[in-house]
DNA sequence: TCCACGGTTAGAATTAGTCTAAATACAGAC
DNA sequence: GTCTGTATTTAGACTAATTCTAACCGTGGA
């Protein structure tokens, strides 16, 4: 555990323990956008203890409740989880499906005429293409 | 049916039967993107025989790929339908969850500066917000 | 020490979606 | 018009993702 994770739980109040610190931990350290399964394939090794899939469903909901990693989605219906909390759109490799991430500067200018009706919060822009070499 | 739905689909490679016909028709009127059990329920009574959810997601798979329709999703792991193939972005009213279709022109300019590494096939803009009154 | 409570667990339940096998519909050949 | 092969539809079984349930810890405070 490269991060103090115990610290990143507490300070979004939620209590850590080593369910949580290990699971927040391979989000933090991966950069592959896992999907709930692919995060409980990786750490359920790591516990003296087993792990149930209830806890890391559990744990997920509660990390993007308190704001500490975020859903996000490239295929239809496939839910993936993003440790990744800057202001990012995402990049998929239409071939092998991988997700990078592309921060919101890279997108130079984006100008919305909504009009009147709709006020925009915030907006995510999903890129499909071809990664060279 | 104000469509011609059997030269729709016989156009695009789909042999027309009432089945698919009143669920291609369901979704060309309707605007609300719905997931596959909202199109079920919404046609099942206009058929003389009993519709099976095999045959929905069966069509709904076939449109898809004869390019009819499209999947698009709002919420992570919902798929939704949309059989507005024109170049649009989707609003979803965060309050309501109501999507709105944002035609492509409406974003004046979107560049991207990915660099060599990425090609760019095609992107796709969700955006999030409150509509008005 | 005892208790209350939050967290974890295994497994059951639910839901979305796919698969299977049997029944139908139907177009073309005769 | 009948025959027959193929495509379509159907009900229900099956699978996978996720949530729920109820029992079981573990810990910090009375
Ligand atoms: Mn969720
Ligand atoms: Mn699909
Ligand atoms: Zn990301
Ligand atoms: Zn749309």
């Amino acid at each position: 555990m490269k991060h103090n994770i115990e610290e990143l739980l507490s300070t979004h109040g939620v209590k850590p323990t080593p369910q949580r610190a290990v699971i927040a931990d391979y989000l933090l350290e991966t950069h592959c956008h896992p999907t709930a399964d692919e995060v409980f394939q990786a750490v359920k090794d790591k516990l003296p203890v087993a792990l149930s899939r209830a806890t890391v469903y559990n744990t997920l909901n509660a990390l993007v409740t308190a704001g500490v990693i975020q859903e996000m989605t490239t295929e239809a219906g496939r839910v993936r989880y993003d440790a990744n909390m800057s202001d990012h759109h995402h990049f998929v490799d239409i071939e092998s499906g991988k997700v990078f991430d592309i921060p919101a500067e890279t997108i130079k200018q984006i100008n919305l005429e909504l009009g009147d009706k709709f006020k925009v919060h915030k907006f995510h822009v999903t890129i499909f293409g071809e990664v060279k070499e």
